[in-house]
DNA sequence: CCTTGTTAGTTACATTTTCAACTATTACCG
DNA sequence: CGGTAATAGTTGAAAATGTAACTAACAAGG
């Protein structure tokens, strides 16, 4: 329990973020340049291409984001023609949110560079280590928020 | 090759990011609370209090973050009186940095609960898959800068 | 219906990060 | 040496994020 035991380079919180900054980097610099978008809208057009339509609040709960960032997104998003959205009449509150087809067409692309990238990457890992990785990623995303 | 076949949820990038926010926001309130931190002080004071006596530049290197970053939060970790500068004979355009008695209190203090929360969250995980997660990651995190 | 409480989403403001100069110093090279 | 280039670090403005308060719409109980 000494301070002397501790390694900022075996710390869990350290390795993950050095890594997702070290891996986000060059993706973020496709969907910025080519699109101009920032992370979240990136990742709203993604809940959307690959969902459907949705509300906010979906968005919200599925990428566990900040309802703020989310909305932020959604008007960018629309504000380049890449979204639409349409008021619903079950709760006049909320609306469907969908791509349009630019948008589609931006997701087509994307998804398809995301693919290749993650294949790359993953590729440089030994088969198991590499399952193993995405599993306990996915364990460690989940519920603490 | 086709957008049919991308995943988000098995997207390395986004698993990571997810992964990593999701683990930072609690360790992250216990330096903030405490000693009023953000998390590039915490990691500067990591730094400093694991590997002794640093430049900024060496910081920079080491944590492979921003150099104005790194340049505000030893202003601010200064100010706080956890960190004292003194200007190198041998380049006088940078200063040997290093933690004040305080700041080494600081350390030791928040390093123990580090270790005990980062054993905290690998127990959950199978040993092995534990240490591959973090072979993986810091696998990751290199070189691509 | 009318008051009270809740939820979806937006907006305003403060904080933090990024980007682009800028200063001071050192290194290189004719 | 003297001038140009490179490096360490800082600063200011712009962009992004987080926090809190807000509006509009719905829900539920009397």
């Amino acid at each position: 329990m000494e301070a002397e035991d501790f390694d900022l380079n075996d710390f869990l919180p350290y390795l993950l973020n050095q890594a997702a900054e070290a891996n986000g980097r060059a993706f973020q610099k496709i969907y910025k340049d080519r699109y101009g978008m920032l992370r979240t809208e990136w990742r709203v057009l993604c809940h959307l291409g690959q969902f459907g339509p949705m509300t906010a609040r979906e968005i919200v709960e599925a990428a566990q984001s900040h309802k703020t960032k989310i909305s932020r997104a959604v008007a960018a998003l629309e504000q380049k023609r890449f979204l639409l959205r349409e008021t619903l009449d079950s709760d006049r509150r909320s609306a469907k949110l969908q791509l349009s087809p630019a948008g589609q067409r931006a997701y087509a692309d994307l998804a398809g560079i995301a693919r290749d990238y993650d294949a790359q990457v993953m590729g440089q890992l030994d088969p198991a280590a590499a399952k193993a990785l995405k599993d306990a990623l996915r364990h460690l995303a989940r519920g603490k928020r």
